[in-house]
DNA sequence: TTAGAACCGGACATGGCTGTCCACTTCCGC
DNA sequence: GCGGAAGTGGACAGCCATGTCCGGTTCTAA
């Protein structure tokens, strides 16, 4: 995967390298892409000197992280185009996009927001978009997928489940059944009702998160303090 | 609204405070609860000092500022269980929410999790809750809500329209598409497959936004904490 | 073995945010 | 009017984030 073309590092170096790259993928996945770099260099082992010696900037490191969760996106969706049944193909690809969303709280942000912007991230990301815009009309064809389906549903599929998975318990569980809600809700049949208005977004349309909310609010009671100069 | 029980305030006081709430008010619905305090007190026209005279901290003034919206919400939820139709009621009911959501960013964050603790916020939303309990009740006496719909599924509901909306440029668009989808799905029909499990959480079940770790994986190498060769 | 380039850790600079303090100003009862 | 309590604005403290710097350490090639 890394292969990097910068100049070639010493052996302690690399060791680091990895170290550094593995906490930040565990790190990002349990708490978010707001997790602190001298977090993540706190669980590698290693000094924040050391990080941002790596990596420059935080973005760097997210790319680096980042670019074989959507390379393996990738794959996910060309597997499910190879499926001889097309619309089983689909409802695989929904449903496996909305586990790996539930279980790991950044995927939808890189696979969704432009935190990166010159990146493999952004290659990666148009070739997912192409590969499911084939997929929809292959369902399409099929028969099995409403006519009036636009890839933009899937969009909205990826942030509905990462709405749910940012805020519930069992984000597993939730997205399971939002999934299975919708892919009911996709299938070509009886109900010919006109949709309102696609929503025309790609992945690249969308902006930044500031999950508003974040009054602090640890949990841990980081009440007001007191601290002032006493008085 | 608001009965403020605290000590008669000067005139120009009071005309302060009003500008204030307004302010904040827009601010929230604009640019979500990440709004700084000083930029609302800039909006509203007053310095620092006398917005946090006002509200001691950032949580109060959300509080009050959204008493009123959670008020609106049980009023929104009372008219749509007093709909003679109750499948009709029930999709006013959603499609309504839906907008609230995707027309202030942060009307999730506040009907859903626990930004403020003590406050007539919480006690509004336990009253939503009962509300939405009876209008799934009702709606599936009717025959026209599925049998194995859950009060939970609403929260679901209410999630995946607030992660639509995050992203989304167009957040109205995006809902009412989202939103058409799901009332398909809840709609009691031919399809009869088992739905996943449904999820047992209330709005005041859930995470806040940032910052909660623990998706459910944590144990990959958190801590790998070899600190530092001799020296 | 050794010299020096590469590497290391952590202190520090910077900036944005919440919340505090206080010297000054304004309203309002008498 | 006038005196004082209530009110005001903005400087400032503390915290936590990203990213920089530098004195000391360690690998490696000769």
């Amino acid at each position: 995967m890394n292969t990097d073309g910068g100049p070639r590092l010493r052996a302690d170096a690399i060791q680091n390298r990895v170290r550094i790259v593995a906490a930040a993928r565990a790190a990002f996945a349990s708490d978010g892409l707001d997790v602190p770099m001298n977090e993540i260099a706190r669980r590698a082992g290693v000094g924040q000197g050391t990080l941002y010696r790596r990596f420059p900037t935080k973005e760097a490191l997210i790319d680096e992280v980042f670019a074989d969760h959507v390379e393996n996106c990738v794959n996910m969706v060309s597997a499910g185009l190879r499926d001889p049944d097309p619309w089983r193909g689909f409802c695989t690809v929904i449903r496996k996009m909305a586990m790996a969303l539930s279980s790991d709280r950044s995927f939808a942000v890189v696979l969704t927001t432009r935190v990166t912007d010159e990146s493999s991230v952004r290659s990666g990301r148009r070739a997912v978009e192409t590969l499911l815009g084939e997929l929809v009309r292959r369902t399409q064809v099929a028969g099995r997928l409403r006519a009036d389906f636009e890839p933009g549903d899937i969009v909205l599929t990826i942030l509905a489940n990462d709405g749910v998975a940012a805020a519930v318990p069992d984000p597993r569980a939730a997205c399971e059944r939002l999934t299975a809600y919708l892919l009911r809700a996709f299938e070509a049949g009886i109900d010919t009702n006109a949709l309102p208005t696609a929503i025309a977004v790609g992945l690249d349309d969308l902006r930044p998160p500031t999950r508003s909310g974040a009054t602090g609010r640890d949990g841990a009671g980081s009440e007001p303090e007191r601290r002032g100069r006493g008085r």
